[in-house]
DNA sequence: ATGGTCATCCCCAGAACTGGCGATGGTGGC
DNA sequence: GCCACCATCGCCAGTTCTGGGGATGACCAT
């Protein structure tokens, strides 16, 4: 049986050919297509597509929002989002709005069928620079503070566990090596960071933060 | 100029493959073979390679724990890990170690080759069944932030001066209240935020943290 | 071989934090 | 009125950090 693509895309030309795209290829069936979310949210459910292409950019409610809303009514239906945006700000939302891939617009129409397919078969598919994107929010800290450039590899390894809250006697466990040396690491990092408390030295490493911005919006 | 490649594996037979393997593609090269994590470490800075593959099931030091040790002194080679693991944990370890790629030991050649190209090329190669366990675990974190929303305004202010590393009595002086008042207010947010340190609260404010002690109110 | 950096370990004392136990008012909802 | 929350203040004991003073051995470069 071929897949039930749905399409969510407000540009009609745009619209037009990624529909073409789906029904000329053979394993792929474009069930419904939507200009706007409101439609999409209305008329998807009623549709049983198993992959939704969507668009980030619509006009009213976008694309992000509209993939948090249909969800929960679909779990099982994939959401593929399809836009120009690569910010790490518009990957994570969409990601989190319940989206499992993440393609840009500009993706050869070979690759959006392989990643119909992906999808369909429980992978995630996404383009390689926003996997890497997801990647490093993963990875505890940049390694390009200029302060933390000074300290040795040793130190760093300490700094790391501090800014995750670990207690000197945790570090000196994960790091196996004794309190004591923890403890002189830590003065070093500090001496070399110009800080005299923990708090300042893993606010630092934490990327300057000096300037608080809204700890709500941050997500 | 073709890609260099370390690779650090101990089974002597996958090794000697995985280094055929490269050696008889065109555009790579093997420039380092290792058959335990300590080996590597002491060899891997010397051999410049651009990219390492690690097998995480390392007798004495594992594979995680080698990309961890390894990141900070090369931040420009790029690590994928090859494993038979496919559970979150390892995935989620690995990936915090500072690994870019994730691939199974299953993966046939082709496949391989091609993420090496990509990781290379600044993209996260991996298969497409831990893409979707990591796209997931997004979609676990994301509706959250229940914890700092519940904190009351005053709250909130002291975990901003908290978070820049003023002391107990600054705060109180820059607040116009008293040490005690302090107090009381840090304790609280601890107890809101499920933190035991001012380092963990800072962390999970700044937004870097997954704290150790409390993963369900981690977001 | 000498000096520098790094990593490891030790002791000690004072400062700072953490977490119990309180308490008093004020505000706002039901 | 009562209850929940907030903001303010207090005491006390125990734990953890911070910052001095050391030390050893390894490694690397001059």
């Amino acid at each position: 049986m071929s897949i039930a693509v749905s399409i969510v895309e407000d540009d009609a030309q745009v619209r037009a050919s990624l529909v073409k795209l789906i029904d000329s290829s053979p394993g792929f069936r474009c069930v419904s297509q939507h200009g706007s979310a409101e439609n999409a949210l209305s008329e998807i459910p009623k549709a049983k597509s198993e992959v939704v292409l969507m668009d980030i950019n619509l006009p009213g409610i976008n694309g992000v929002e509209c993939a948090r809303r249909l969800k929960p009514q679909l779990p099982a239906t994939q959401i593929i989002m399809l836009t120009v945006y690569q910010n790490t700000e518009h990957i994570f939302n969409a990601l989190a709005a319940g989206a499992t891939g993440y393609m840009l617009k500009q993706t050869p129409p070979a690759e959006l069928l392989a990643a119909i397919k992906e999808v369909h078969a429980g992978g995630s598919p996404m383009s390689s620079h926003i996997a890497r994107k997801i990647v490093s929010s993963f990875q505890q800290v940049a390694p390009t503070t200029p302060a933390s450039q000074s300290l040795s590899p040793r130190e760093a390894e300490v700094l790391d566990l501090l800014a995750k809250g670990f207690l000197y006697k945790e570090i000196a466990e994960a790091m196996k090596v004794t309190y004591a040396t923890v403890h002189t690491h830590i003065r070093h990092i500090y001496e070399k960071l110009h800080v005299r408390s923990r708090t300042e030295a893993v606010a630092k490493h934490l990327g300057q933060g000096r300037s608080r911005r809204d700890p709500i919006a941050a997500n």
